[in-house]
DNA sequence: TCGATTTTGTTCTCACGTTCACAAGCTCCT
DNA sequence: AGGAGCTTGTGAACGTGAGAACAAAATCGA
């Protein structure tokens, strides 16, 4: 997903803002490190004390940073203050984005705790469960309203990021009625494929697919090429059923 | 992260498995995809049906399954059920994989109940925490243990596979702990970039990072090529301070 | 048996991302 | 004032990934 945004073809290119899709998804983890930089009382940093800290090379920290502009001083490295206002600026985080989550189970519930949320930079304006039993449940300083309300809220707050925690079946219900309440980010971790219509980014989080990646690479390092030859199918025209039942389906 | 896994430069390269890393981080996509399609009692797929379903182009997904060797049939398709074997055999999902899960506040108890985590091919082992408030709760049919109980737990059920949902900051610790202990594979939720020595596989998921790139996205839309401009900083050679605090800190 | 039709597996090309290497530019010391 | 020593910003080389396009192989019908 993540379309790309407007590259279009013969255009000037004068300075076209256009910052790499890789760059974009590192810069919030080169302002976490300025911030602690910070914090630390440490005023100035050269790329290679920063690329440390963010846990990337410094060559690429240079370049991330040169598609910002020049806020460096040669001989001399960043001055964390300044670095960190403008990576902030650059994200869109010195402004306030309204946030609505849907689907208050396990995972919405941890959600509207977590203190990563309150992250300076977000604010989030509701929660919302369509199950008559969870609305008007308090959740901190918030109480759970109903989902019927979406649309009032949206409208009323400006809502323009969406946060879906439901079970994958309602997934993509949930999912048109927060793009035609009028968001345009969706973060989703329901264990579903989203659709929607241009315009609309949406980003997923799936921590089945995390684990199932690091199984990969685990059972390399075990079987260390000795991974069990393919079974080579014996009569293989029908349907081989009574497989182990694998995979996917995390659903309600 | 995730260390180019032995690519040795003037190897043979016979078949020398070596699936990109990019396929591997979509095959549990397509294995999710084939579950559902097994499930509506489909019995054959087209590589377009299934990028259909998977949320990719088809000549990707064919050229994914490539790599895997040649499972389909041509003017055919693929055997969902075959495939699907297949699939989560590559991934190593046939197998159980013991985890433990360390540090149960908000997020390690929602992951706790979270369903997605019984499926089939992971198994949680334990819940850690070193609060001592904690320790004895029951979760599900779960009883938090002690952390000090970490070795034992690793070495007795072979755990391969960590889950760190601690605050940044006693996650590198926790991770230092797991890896001596025996683990090879972690996933980290905790906002912080964390150190381990070669061999051991790490992700993260970082959910104030995803919102931000969002934000990025977002901004864009809205302001449409009428970001403000550059503050071009008036006498910059000190440290500007007083600015909106922004950004990354997100610990306990 | 043979040709029409379908769909895979693969090759080729292009775009994107990473890394290297170095010139440009700043500070500090003599 | 001038040179030595750092550190940034960037051009160029390299590697990886995506998509188009097509040849190879299987089925089906006549």
């Amino acid at each position: 997903m993540t379309p790309a945004r407007s590259r279009r073809p013969g255009a000037p290119t004068r300075t076209e803002r256009g910052i790499p899709e890789a760059t974009v998804a590192r810069l919030p983890v080169y302002l976490r490190a300025l911030t602690a930089l910070s914090d630390s009382g440490i005023a100035t940093a050269s790329s290679e004390d920063l690329a440390t800290a963010a846990g990337v090379n410094s060559a690429k920290l240079r370049k991330d940073l040169s598609y910002l502009g020049s806020y460096g001083t040669r001989g001399v490295g960043y001055d964390v203050e300044y670095l960190r206002y403008q990576i902030a600026r650059e994200i869109g985080v010195t402004q306030d984005w309204a946030v609505v989550i849907v689907g208050i189970g396990n995972l919405g519930h941890a959600l509207a705790n977590y203190s990563g949320f309150g992250t300076r930079g977000f604010r989030i304006v509701a929660l919302l469960d369509a199950d008559p039993t969870l609305v008007g449940e308090q959740i901190g300083d918030m109480i759970v309203r109903d989902f019927a309300e979406l649309e009032e809220i949206v409208a009323a707050d400006r809502v323009s990021i969406g946060v879906i925690t439901t079970p994958a079946g309602p997934a993509q219900e949930v999912c048109d009625r927060l793009v035609s309440a009028g968001v345009t980010s969706i973060l989703n971790f329901a264990p579903v494929v989203l659709t929607v219509p241009t315009g609309v980014d949406i980003r997923k989080v799936d921590l089945s697919i995390e684990l199932q990646i690091l199984a990969y690479h685990e059972q390399r390092k075990s079987g260390e090429a000795a991974l069990p030859e393919v079974p080579e199918l014996p009569a293989m025209n029908g349907v081989v059923s009574d497989l182990p039942s694998v995979g996917g389906g995390v659903g309600a």
